[in-house]
DNA sequence: ACCTGAACACCGTTCAAGT
DNA sequence: ACCTGAACACCGTTCAAGT
């Protein structure tokens, strides 16, 4: 192997679509999505900050196809997994996806269902089309989980964001379930009784725990496709 | 053409909090979310732009305010209407609030739960309790609902602000219908079988749909609270 | 074809100065 | 106490000019 392609460090690898985004998930990553600057990008990728919109055609489009790619990282799924099984896989994906980078859930909350949440609702779907969830019911069935998970996701978005370097999150429930002890105990009642349940708070359990109970609304009890005998 | 004096019109009814925050509102529901500008609302309140820094800390807080003007509009619980019946009310205040000014349903999307969301939490929770759901479970049912909430306003008020002026949702969703029925077979099997109900589709219906989903969830078959009975 | 970087038309926010 | 408006330090985006 003599052929020693010498690096030149970071000579001008020619400006591409893929290296813009990568840097720019990078950027987001490192900086939030209001450090995500063209200026900021452009030094970081040796260049002037007008040589972007050559690939890409402004910001908005920019910050989708960064989500793009974050969102295009969740596992497929596992073929040997039960409906239900594959539905919650599904939708930790997308919750530690958002976790690991906080500005893709203000992303997908924005809406509107693109390539990037079409995908999401196609194997929610498929998962409920094994369910047998009657066809009438398919569509709306998808909905709820998908708006539910989109729901989560543009909450947790700032929670991290909010949370930033110095406060952790036990922290953070421990102030939030302290202040909501001093609340009005007319005008908040049950918000009181349920305070003290944010100490042991598991963001991750609680968000599945939500999509169980769509889940359980879904084949519930009826006459409906596979009454019990889930889970 | 006797051209009299200038009448003031418009004296300085003194600045405050209240009347930015109302212009502010205004300012929202006709040019949207990116109009909010200080030159903008201190022009709309003859004034400069630093006189607004007075009486409110930034934009955000701003932008905050307004959205809890918007909150404060939606109607009490109906002191005899079923638990579940105000807790459909209630979704739909929400849902209709954003309807009427979309840029609410970006900001209760983004979190987090602050005055304005809890609110809507609390009220909720007290429905559940009403309904007889075991304290346990409460809290994981409340979040689940206002999660589901706050998911589809946050799709919901793009929906709205891209369907802009010229074309309206009927004609959209007619577009979209049209659009998953090109999709490729195989990547978007699901989605290709419901496109067409997009063109009888009812978003103020879906949204309630899911609602009464999650509904059955939370009461729904197990040993739970009330079984059936529930409507 | 692709890149450069100055220039344009904006922003939110601050602050000395006024009343 | 409250308001004024110029000034500051940024933005995203464009575009003539370069290679």
């Amino acid at each position: 192997m003599a052929t020693r392609t010498r690096r030149p460090e970071r000579r001008q690898d020619p400006l591409s679509r893929e290296r813009i985004v990568g840097a720019a998930v990078e950027l987001l990553d490192t900086v939030g999505e209001s450090g995500l600057t063209f200026r900021a990008l452009a030094e970081r990728l040796a260049t002037g900050p007008g040589a972007i919109y050559w690939h890409v055609t402004g910001r908005t489009e920019l910050l989708g196809a960064a989500t793009d790619a974050v969102v295009a990282t969740i596992a497929d799924d596992d073929a040997d997994a039960t409906p239900q099984e594959a539905i919650r896989a599904l939708a930790l994906g997308v919750f530690d996806a958002i976790d690991a980078h906080p500005w893709v859930g203000t992303q997908l909350a924005r809406g509107p269902w693109q390539s990037r949440t079409l995908r999401v609702f196609e194997r929610i779907g498929r998962q409920l089309q094994a369910l047998r969830v009657p066809d009438a019911a398919q569509f709306t069935a998808a909905s709820a989980l998908l708006n539910y998970i989109l729901g989560v996701a543009g909450q947790n978005a700032d929670n991290t964001e909010a949370a930033k370097p110095g406060i952790d999150r036990t922290e953070y429930l421990d102030a939030m379930a302290a202040a909501w002890e001093q609340l009005d105990p007319d005008e908040y009642a049950f918000t009181r009784t349920v305070a003290d349940q944010l100490r042991r708070h598991d963001d991750r359990a609680e968000f599945l725990a939500g999509i169980d109970l769509i889940l359980a609304g879904i084949t519930g009890p009826g006459p409906g496709p596979r009454t019990a005998g889930s889970r």
